[in-house]
DNA sequence: CGCAACATTGAGGGCCCTCAAGAGGTGTGG
DNA sequence: CCACACCTCTTGAGGGCCCTCAATGTTGCG
């Protein structure tokens, strides 16, 4: 069979989310994903707060704290109308963070694929969630009551360093990101978002592939652009022997040149 | 003799720093910035920390760790090419935050009036600063070591909170900043810029006056649109009766109508 | 096959940038 | 004192980037 299209994972998506079975190659892609065996606790809490594994002690301690519980497919997970007084972060799954606007539709902003915090921030300064997120598949959600952890922090100061050294991250990659808005244009961000996400091949390195796990509309979202425009950007860069687009699969001939691209 | 443009930075701001005057009421905005007091040691910890007053082992903490030194005006605080092993604040004085570019000149993202935090974040993560930054004045800027801050936050875990409680606002101030350039145009993040600096006039409300503190240009760096476009846009507003302009006064004749600019 | 969703392609237009010129203001040197 | 240099802000003309709208092609499903 070998469809010229490679797990169009997007498809799925929208289907999933509205409640309709899925099936064939895109059932299949989304089912390897949640065949990935949910991260163990030890496993979760380094994905979550980096380095170095926790103590038993601190890993017991928010073991003691953590409410974890699922989430359908489609069903919200966070909402900017609600009080942020958990740390919220995501086990397994899918989620879109973005905004729901007034007519009931969803703006995806960014999509998160777990084990990741969701929303480390919000709580710690008594407003509601920044952003409204929705789950694309289900999603296993982990929740720390503020509150206990805060008192927990006292007695465990090596989690508070991981805390404050998870918030320096997000505050760091929120920055590249504003900056990126801010001075470049369409194709320099589509060039940057594809050389960070390059999986190199065995060569001696200036091929890559970047394979999408997502819609590309949703990869459109993630830049603040049109799929049209991503579409026209994709064929450009095509055009210039720079990559070679094939469904979900993008195969990166000159990664040099790719960050050249980006560059501007 | 060095020359008048030997700082490549903020005219005016940079005429009112070496004690020149403005005539007009462009200076007297611009002067009333620079009248502002030194803040007391307690005021400092207040303005970068929030809202509690700091118990006296965890201000006396603090003291201990910061090295406060001046900066001249023109000279760089930060760079992006230095390894970060300390928070930096600015007690008081204006700082550019921005990025020094391949030809040297400057272009500034952003402009701090102390005190505030200028990097909170790049210590925690043992990378170099992600701005470079330069004084606008003379400038005193007050660092705390990483590490040894680090050990304290374990005896004093009410510091903690405080460090995690500022980096959580940080995130959700730049959270919100990427979501307004994704998906505003220029005109709305011009209304929703005046309209949070907005000083009410003792009015019933619905005007208001803004005073700008940096040369429009640096507005306009901030909004990430051209100097032509601002001055534009305010002409704009300016006839559809929303605000008058006089200088680097903004008088807002309609908050109501700015904010529902600010919306799209 | 008809239908639904996504991606692609083209035509047209709006927003905002770039470039250029001019006014107003302020120090500097003759 | 006055011409001059230099900075900032403003205003206009022109153009490029990217969005909007519409049509078409592909794939998967009933």
């Amino acid at each position: 069979m070998e469809p010229r299209y490679a797990a169009p994972l997007g498809t799925p998506v929208l289907r999933e989310a509205a409640g309709i079975r899925l099936a064939g190659e895109a059932g299949a892609a989304l089912r390897a994903t949640q065949a990935k065996a949910m991260a163990s606790d030890a496993e979760l809490w380094r994905a979550l707060l980096g380095g170095a594994p926790l103590s038993d002690a601190e890993a017991g301690a928010l073991e003691a704290l953590a409410r974890t519980h699922t989430v359908p497919t489609g069903q919200g997970v966070l909402s900017r109308s609600a009080a942020a007084d958990t740390l919220v972060a995501l086990r397994s799954g899918e989620v879109a963070l973005g905004f729901r606007t007034a007519d009931g539709t969803f703006r995806t902003e960014r999509i998160v694929r777990g084990p990741a915090w969701l929303d480390l921030s919000s709580a710690w300064t008594g407003d509601t969630h920044v952003m409204d997120a929705q789950a694309l598949g289900p999603a296993q959600v982990v929740e720390l009551p503020r509150a206990a952890l805060a008192a927990r922090l006292a007695v465990h100061p090596g989690l508070a360093q991981r805390v404050i050294e998870g918030l320096a991250r997000e505050v760091q990659a929120l920055a590249v990101n504003t900056h990126e808005l801010m001075h470049k244009d369409a194709p320099a961000r589509l060039a940057q978002w594809l050389h960070q996400r390059c999986e190199p091949v065995d060569d001696t390195g200036n091929q890559a592939v970047v394979r999408l796990h997502e819609r590309k509309r949703d990869v459109a979202s993630q830049l603040a652009i049109t799929p049209e425009t991503l579409s026209r950007l994709m064929r450009s860069f095509t055009r210039q022997g720079v990559i070679e687009v094939s469904g979900y699969l993008v195969r990166v001939l000159d990664t040099v040149a790719l960050e050249r691209l980006a560059q501007a």
